[in-house]
DNA sequence: TCAAGTACTGTGCATTTGCACAGCACTGAG
DNA sequence: CTCAGTGCTGTGCAAATGCACAGTACTTGA
């Protein structure tokens, strides 16, 4: 049976109310939300329940289920941007946004999206505001690219990078994939010393990438 | 922190009811089921509450939203191969397999997924195995990415291929993004006459792009 | 030994909630 | 014209619900 389109909104905000809170909402929020009174809310409740929309749990409070489209709470991954103040700087709190997407999509399993911000890593097919899957870990292999966590003393602001890693030693080379831009040589056993050169960590390791757009 | 064994007992729980019902129980709920009192019911939420596995929303009934576990059904896409007899290839019985991704990440809506083959579009930052994620339609406006399905008349099967799309008049250019490559003209003038020629439609336009993998 | 955390019982209370019953106005089909 | 369905207002109520406060008992790490 057909919806009417007042039922139609009705049972939309009810799968908003879901998806933003995690369980249903009362009579007495419908009828806030639209403005009229409750009873309305349980009449309207009751013709989606007849139409097979939802299903109504007698005498619990938000007793609704939502039958026809499961509300697809999803995965989601935190999107960061290239700075942050203080520690550390891939927290959950600091997100930009969070994009939809299962984390197990990738393999090992990503923690967060970093975008991409330049033509460095042109020659791997990363080009700029590509999101790119990272996986949290503080090692990686040579030739792996990974997410460089790049301290600037002199500020206090960290930054992430995307760069090829290679290690050799105590010298660890930091390489673009674009030949108009020089690597980054880090001198780790220098660096536990002098306090000059900007600190450097590994945020995580390349899993994937993600490209919203035409081109 | 770490869950212990009584609240694990009661997070479960919780999932359970959600799963079944469609909405979360009551603090009373929760207390009948383990034979206690409906406010050692409440403590155990809040324990939870703090140890960040579920959110409470306060004053609300059954104002509980699980946090870490996801329930099971995901957007999926349908990923599909380069070759499929018969018409239309993109028919979802054609799928090779189905990814978790929510359509709704790209704009338009992704309608499936192509899995990329060689590297005919590594100038636009394509790279082979990629996953194109394409958006059903039939019309592309010039310089779009486009999933254009190719038909082989003399074996009777359709490709689908990743090119840069322009048109003047009946003149259709496929364009790779890679030098070395030749672009594909097409004539939609005497394609419509003459039997000869491989015939060429519009799957789609590209949406954006996935990469599983490190490099 | 002390403090903190876990794991309960028990009581009481203001609010919320589902639900029932009584109406009213409008619409479209038979 | 009638009837069913939709879409409301308004009142009232018993039960459910979250929550605060007062206790008790056990465990565990400092």
């Amino acid at each position: 049976m057909a919806l009417t389109s007042r039922q139609l909104e009705i049972l939309t905000f009810i799968q908003e109310w879901v998806r933003e809170r995690g369980f249903p909402p009362s009579h007495g929020e419908v009828a806030e939300r639209f403005g009229f009174n409750r009873n309305a809310a349980r009449e309207h409740l009751l013709a989606l329940a007849r139409k097979g929309e939802i299903e109504l749990s007698p005498n619990d409070a938000r007793g609704i289920r939502l039958l026809k489209e499961s509300p697809p709470r999803q995965f989601e991954l935190p999107l960061f941007g290239n700075i942050a103040a203080g520690s550390p700087i891939t927290a959950p709190e600091h997100a930009r946004e969070w994009l939809k997407i299962d984390p197990e999509l990738f393999r090992p399993r990503a923690d967060f999206l970093h975008r991409v911000d330049g033509d460095s890593m042109i020659d791997a097919g990363i080009v700029s505001g590509d999101l790119v899957a990272i996986h949290h870990q503080s090692e990686a292999a040579n030739g792996e690219i990974i997410a460089a966590c790049l301290l600037d003393r002199r500020t206090g602001y960290e930054s992430i990078t995307l760069k090829r890693y290679r290690r050799r030693g105590s010298k660890v080379t930091l390489e673009p994939e674009n030949a108009r831009y020089e690597p980054l040589v880090i001198d780790l056993a220098r660096e536990a010393d002098v306090q000059e050169l900007p600190s450097f960590r590994i945020a995580g390791v390349m899993v994937g990438l993600l490209r919203q757009g035409r081109s």
